[in-house]
DNA sequence: CCATCACTCAACCAGATGGTTGACCACCGA
DNA sequence: TCGGTGGTCAACCATCTGGTTGAGTGATGG
């Protein structure tokens, strides 16, 4: 598996809300998955699978304790993701405080008609 | 839109490797549709749609300058991502340090009968 | 003014995802 | 040894995702 599969993986795996809860409960501790399925309002079944997709996704491992599964957060999987992120935050960053790229952004505020975040759809309708 | 959404739209748009590398660009500079589709051997609808994702999490903001759709990086909604995962990195790191927790930990290793990240298939038809 | 450029929108498709239920399995305790 | 506990596996379903092609749009420029 190389680095951009691991990415791919842990980025898809913390975009769901509820295993985002999941991962914040066991960085307080470990936990087993009936315990981390109670709040929750599914089955059992799923959390054991949303528990699969952060292991696959190496941000958590699970041991046995008799019948017992714990489940405990590998913290270390952070840094990959917050390596990516403060790299190009960085770059970002610095691109903006070059001289020539404010120009640049300077010289685009002349040709730009206007700056828009709407759908053009919107200005339509006000004719 | 709430943070939660917010949060879930992110880490979905960068768990797409084309779109994280779409990023990874506009980190170093703007760049239309166009340019930034050419490298890319899918069509130019589909990168049009991964700037739809990315826009739609607030990554990435669109202007207009003529016939062109310029594209520009938005890198403060980095900081969401960043916030998030070193809070719980953290608590997971200080948790580790814990004294009572190593104890725990300790503890575990007498009642557990084996660590595994194979599953219990593998080991069945060992038999 | 109309052809062209740079896109976006719409419809469709295959495969992934998140949920369900039912069966199954490992292990403990009585 | 056998019922109960804790959890996984398998099959199925609806919805989402990433891709396609084809048609449509808005501004430019000759």
């Amino acid at each position: 598996m190389d680095e951009q599969d691991r990415l791919s993986r842990v980025f898809a795996a913390l975009a769901d809300p509820t295993r985002r809860d999941l991962v914040a409960r066991l960085a307080a501790a470990d936990a087993t998955v009936g315990e981390l399925a109670a709040p929750y309002d599914v089955s059992l079944q799923a959390v054991s699978k949303h528990l699969k997709v952060l292991e696959d996704a190496g941000l958590v491992s699970r041991s046995r304790d008799a019948q017992r599964r714990p489940v405990h957060l590998e913290a270390e999987v952070f840094d990959l993701m917050t390596k990516w992120i403060e790299r190009y935050r960085q770059q970002a960053e610095e691109r903006f405080r070059r001289l020539d790229d404010l120009l640049d952004r300077m010289q685009h505020q002349q040709t730009e008609t206007r700056t828009e975040t709407e759908t053009d759809q919107q200005r339509e309708d006000a004719s």
